[in-house]
RNA sequence: GGCCUCAUCGUCUAGCUGGUUAGGACAGCGCCCUCUCACGGCGCAAACUCGGGUUCGAAUCCCGAUGGGGUCACCA
């Protein structure tokens, strides 16, 4: 048995794309299962957008997905040129490959290969056997001039060389396989087993793109989002796969324990940022409360009381999805209460049909219990003893609504005896002391 | 258009060797909890593309149609 060895081959001219991920995930999760090897390069013989700044996001973005290659040194095929002229030489010399004229400008003169014209058939994981006619491809073009080989070539050449196994990539690669076969044979390697995965969609069920679709197809969207690297893992494991009954949550570890190409699916799935969410949102809460204000600091403004922070945290695990959701739940204002006195509409004081009178009561009532819990015991829980018979003996709204109008001054907020818990008693009683007198 | 390929709720999917009230999840909607919001609990709605076969019986097997997607670069 040989060691399996995958590879993630991106070309640097963009920004690491969400099927990208799925890719990479695949053949990670697939060389780990089998012991072998993920291996990672760059293909960049496209000189005018190739750009060094890709580069460092696709490897970052593996890194930071968890998904670290083995190979340490990552080979660039820029810097390749020598080996690939080598074989590219041999299959001229050996009349498999020849030079010919340009046929676009007539200028220069372009490496063809012999196509020989006979009918490729290639076992895919997923799909099973696929048969093509090569003929129709007719003597392709493998090198810009005898020095500068184009993809086809210089994949062939790296997955040879570097003994991959198996090679799993998107499904729009399942017309390039037959023309890499061919080259493969001429240079005499031996066929790896390929599998073309099916393709991450967009909502109008069209390949994600970039020009199309937007920031959203790229993982440095999401990671500045403040998602989490085992939600997308996750969440991008089950775009087309899935272990076979209800289990949803996956880490990588079990992906990599349960994964088989026989459960991939055939058709192209949608990218579906709700379920992303969720299931974000699903890791977060299981994570422990310090993971959880680290993560969300990075988010908050610099100077955010962390004590403060501690006692809203869950109220803030409960509202939002990803980190980056707080900055918008902090800047619209939802805590403003914590921060500052409340400005309060003495109309909104009084609940539904009662009068202004019944509410000051009330108000009145409650600030008498609340002085009386000890400032040492001063909780959600110890408030809340204190109060609710009064609130249950008038009416829970009649009570409650003022109390939390005065705390607060919004209509939707956490219930007042968590407020309270949060304000500490002398804010508390300073608020509802002006709420009493609004009411004069 | 040629070639390749795919087809179950809006979306991700279960369904492996034919017999199920076609299951789950996200989203949606409703109810409950409740002073409001969020959380949570419960529930509802929602699919086998169509047409032929094979069979006692088809979402499942075969053929065809239709529809979708991919690809047809000196880009990878």
């Amino acid at each position: 048995m040989t060691k399996v060895v995958t590879r993630f081959p991106p070309s640097p001219t963009g920004l690491f794309h969400m099927g990208g991920v799925r890719t990479a995930l695949f053949n990670y999760i697939f060389a780990k299962q089998n012991k072998g090897e993920f291996l990672f390069r760059l293909e960049d013989t496209d000189k005018e957008r190739s750009k060094k700044e890709f580069e460092e996001e696709l490897y970052s973005g593996l890194v930071w997905l968890g998904l670290p290659p083995d190979n340490t040194d990552v080979p660039r095929q820029s810097e390749r040129t020598e080996i690939y002229k080598e074989h590219l030489h041999r299959l001229i010399a050996e009349g498999k490959a020849y030079e010919a004229e340009d046929s676009t400008t007539g200028k220069g003169k372009v490496v063809r290969f012999k196509n020989p014209n006979g009918a490729i058939t290639f076992t895919d994981l997923i799909r099973g056997e696929i048969s093509v006619d090569t003929t129709d491809l007719e003597d392709f073009i493998i090198a810009r001039n005898t020095d500068e080989p184009v993809y086809h070539m210089t994949v062939v050449v790296d997955d040879m060389l570097s003994g991959v196994t198996h090679v799993i990539r998107g499904e729009d690669h399942t017309s390039n396989t037959p023309r890499q076969i061919l080259i493969l044979e001429a240079l005499g390697g031996t066929r790896p087993i390929y599998a073309h995965l099916p393709l991450v969609l967009a909502d109008d069920k069209s390949k994600l793109s970039k020009r199309k679709h937007g920031e959203v197809v790229s993982l440095a969207y999401y990671r500045k989002k403040g998602y989490l690297p085992e939600a997308i893992i996750n969440f991008v494991a089950l775009l087309g796969w899935n272990p076979g009954g209800d289990r949803e949550m996956l880490s990588l570890d079990d992906l990599i324990q349960e994964f088989s190409f026989e459960k991939v699916q055939k058709g192209g799935a949608v990218f579906n940022v709700q379920k992303l969410n969720w299931i974000n949102k699903e890791y977060i809460k299981k994570m422990g409360a310090e993971k959880q204000k680290r993560g969300l600091l990075e988010f908050l403004p610099k100077d955010i009381d962390e004590k403060m922070l501690d006692t809203v945290l869950p109220l803030i695990i409960d509202r939002i999805h990803t980190w980056g959701d707080v900055t918008e739940l902090w800047e619209s204002g939802e805590f403003s209460y914590l921060l500052e006195e409340p400005v309060v509409d003495p109309g909104k004081l009084v609940w539904k049909e009662e009068t202004r009178e019944a509410a000051r009561e009330h108000l009145t009532k409650v600030k008498e219990y609340i002085e009386k819990v000890s400032e040492a015991e001063f909780n959600t829980e110890s408030i809340k003893a204190s109060i609710w018979p009064y609130a249950e003996e008038k009416g829970r709204g009649s009570v409650l609504w003022p109390f939390r109008m005065a705390l607060t001054g919004k209509d939707k907020s956490p219930d007042p005896f968590t407020v309270a818990g949060m304000l500490g008693k002398e804010r508390t009683l300073k608020r509802l002391r002006n709420a009493i007198s609004l009411l004069a």
